[in-house]
DNA sequence: GAGCTTTCGCTACGAGTCGTAGCGTAATGC
DNA sequence: GCATTACGCTACGACTCGTAGCGAAAGCTC
């Protein structure tokens, strides 16, 4: 969190108690009243603490709701459905379900404007949300490689690169979607993402019925013009 | 824009140059403060107008700020560069060169953030951005299948499920890579992107110095290295 | 030009939030 | 007991908000 805690110091130790309040009446603030609405002192009072004790743990709102909004983002989890696309399907169904939640819709936006013009916010949202999901790529990959779903990318930089345009790519559609075009990211939605993900523009759409998951050993785009 | 003007009225007309002059400032204002220290009676003594003229065509600072970044995205084009991959990411870096000023990085997080908690907000963006910009995917489509390079999609209620999803997915990716990660979406980042577009994760990495994204029957391109 | 209508600039206002200072008290380590 | 730190509470100046009220300006219609 935000708390600088060297091991072991003289006096009165903080709250933490009054950590977890106060973060879970930020998300419930950021419900009732939306990140332009919630003041310090409402959450404070919604808290149960004195509104100077949030001014001491935090420098201000933004950093307040970013770590109130990143514990929403630990409970991902990636499973293990068999097939590469399978697992998206399933990770970015989760996804979608949290960024459905007025708390993480109102909160992480309004944070990531804010870190447009504050390094220190951003590397705060790098570090508590971007960072500690980056596993499920770099977890999904490994398996979906071993799999011989994946090609193998033996150069670490070229790696790299790979993940970070999967979360890109991943996060950043589930984000449009769900907040831009402000529509659900459902089941449907996610399987025609997760195909295009896999597979490309330039692959046939998936016929009415069909899983469009990608059977092992796909070979790139195996049609031509049908 | 926002204005109401039922073809005639008696009375003052509004003055056209206030309005251009307002969000000129605005966007002025973004730049210097960002979105969180913009105030509106800033906004009015830097476009020489009185705050009360502000008050009287807007309804508050989202609104305002959502007409002044509108303006931003209205210059974008979609090239013609013989191929549906040069085609993209051609568009693709216009977008992120707007999406790179920091006007625009402000401006449009944070209103999106507000429209969360805000319909008529939403549907204002909606409507002054992301629809205005759609008719870069549907020519940019309806000229790759004219090409051979996309498969026709004679349902239209699948035609245009599909171009919502590409514009989740590229624009997404785009403003996440620039916002959320924080680095730029350069011309390497582009063609990364690109194939993945179009040929999928499970296509072969692109060679040292081979040309990203070439779907069949694609002519080569001219160059990128002018 | 007379008259009507709407906009504009200006000033002033109450309401609300901000972030901090100050003080006495509570909880821990030595 | 003593030093140290966290906590609750109150009060404060500074700032922004959005609106009301007024006279003047700029159009249109006749």
């Amino acid at each position: 969190m935000q708390s600088r805690t060297p091991a072991s110091r003289t006096g009165r130790p903080r709250s933490a108690a009054a950590d977890t309040a106060i973060l879970a009446a930020t998300r419930q603030a950021l419900v009732e009243l939306g990140w332009s609405k919630l003041t310090l002192g409402d959450v404070a009072t919604r808290a149960g603490v004195a509104k100077t004790t949030l001014y001491r743990r935090w420098a201000g709102k933004p950093e307040l709701v970013c770590d109130a909004v990143a514990e929403l983002f630990d409970e991902l989890e990636l499973p293990d459905l068999g097939s590469l696309a399978a697992d998206i399907e399933g990770v970015v169904l989760q996804f979608a379900a949290i960024l459905a939640r007025p708390e993480a819709k109102s909160g992480l936006m309004a944070v990531v404007a804010e870190s447009t013009r504050d390094d220190a916010l951003r590397e705060r949202i790098r570090a508590s949300i971007v960072e500690r999901q980056m596993r499920l790529v770099l977890e999904g990959r490994a398996r979906a490689q071993r799999r011989g779903e994946l090609p193998p990318e033996p150069d670490p930089q070229e790696s790299a690169r790979t993940v970070d345009l999967i979360f890109d790519m991943v996060a950043g559609a589930v984000v449009h979607r769900t907040l831009v075009s402000g529509k659900p990211a459902d089941e449907e939605w996610v399987r025609g993402f997760t195909r295009v993900l896999l597979l490309g523009l330039a692959s046939q759409p998936a016929e009415p019925g069909a899983q469009g998951a990608a059977p092992p050993g796909t070979p790139p785009r195996g049609d031509d013009t049908p």
